[in-house]
DNA sequence: TGGCAGTATATTCTTTAGTATAGGGTGTAT
DNA sequence: ATACACCCTATACTAAAGAATATACTGCCA
């Protein structure tokens, strides 16, 4: 059996490896730093009976990689690894036709038997995405922990007036600050949204809205 | 281990007792036809580590058995077992406490990994759960009116980038461009969507799309 | 065949975005 | 009283976005 395993933290790598090697007899395990790494390693290898793949890798665009892995073997099953359990990234890694989505948090058994069920033909879909969904909404209809109430009251201003699509000056008359002020709480923004940059930030805090 | 399985199909009991003696060396399996039976079994026994219980059994009124159960056993996993796919019989089960929705269809090493997973501490999803929400859209959805039919299939190319948050120098690197093509077609896209700046053509087309 | 739309690239330039660091002003809770 | 979080501003800098202009290749249509 072969799996493909591919994080930039080698710590992980080493623990995921361990894993594997417990889910058959003879598992070779060939590891990747990064998505380049794996495609290559994909390319290569004749045949793979898994692939994992770390959602937040160095260089890595979002789920491009997920994409390029699953056009490159249409027929393997892809396990998506990350540390969020961010709803809108679940549901993204299974519309780019990832098997599994697996949190860092899964405890060693679960996550073994996780990867058994996957390699069986199924999907593993974590119980934190059902329940998000079922989930029941504060009196403002964010959800409590939703990182949008991580906000400061200036900061959710700002973001507001983002959402519209302003420029920072825009938003500084607006609001009658100036613009280096708006550019400090726009980085608390993005900080705490976990975006690269502003449109990024839009289109996280949309999601987060819609998922409400 | 001991497992409490309740179905009032003797083949099915069958069956699913030969999978389950596979789960551990030593495996003791407790069947019930009747849900009065099985609570009289779980009402007796000392441990239990999984109980499988059928959704369909004579005498069963739809999801009361398993209110039942998941009071007398508040921490032992219990799957669901159904003949049916059915979303709100899924969506049911999870809201009444169950771990695991298992169809009858699933196959046997599927059907094996999802008891090992869920007695993992998980729970097991069926695939066909989250296909029923997230379902694909076979055409695009858009109004023939809609501004975004005006943009060039490589305008739309670098739009649905854009809506992911990306930089040009990100969506150069996708589309296997350069980053003043890139900012070519942004240029277009910002005119045609009469946005003043790429977070505001985001909104535009997200506003676009939800309405569509 | 010439015009036209779309695509791609290069160069140059100004503006905006984003980071970093430093400072000073509120409150409020311990 | 003194931390702490939030708020506002300033200076300085790098990176990215966006505008403008020019060149060039394709396919298509009249």
């Amino acid at each position: 059996m072969r799996v493909l395993l591919a994080d930039d933290h080698k710590l992980v790598r080493d623990a995921l490896a361990f894993y594997c090697t417990r889910l058959a007899e003879d598992v070779e395990v060939l590891q990747a730093e990064t998505y380049g790494e794996a495609e290559a390693l994909a390319g290569n290898a004749d045949a793979l009976d898994l692939i994992i793949l770390d959602l937040n890798m160095p260089g890595g665009t979002g789920f491009d990689g997920v994409d390029a892995m699953r056009k490159r073997r249409p027929d393997t099953p892809i396990v998506i690894l990350s540390g969020s359990i961010r709803h809108q990234d679940m549901t993204d890694a299974f519309d780019h036709g990832a098997n599994g989505y697996m949190p860092k948090t899964l405890g060693g058994d679960a996550m073994l038997n996780a990867l058994r069920l996957v390699m069986s033909g199924e999907k593993f879909i974590p119980a934190a995405l059902y329940e998000e969904g079922g989930g029941e909404e504060a009196t403002d209809g964010l959800p409590a922990d939703s990182p949008l109430r991580n906000l400061t009251p200036r900061e959710q201003d700002v973001l507001k007036q983002l959402i519209e699509g302003k420029a920072n000056k825009e938003i500084a008359a607006v609001l009658d600050l100036q613009v280096v002020t708006v550019k400090l709480h726009m980085k608390g923004i993005l900080r705490k949204l976990g975006a690269a940059n502003r449109t990024h930030a839009v289109k996280i805090a949309l999601d987060l809205k819609s998922a409400a």
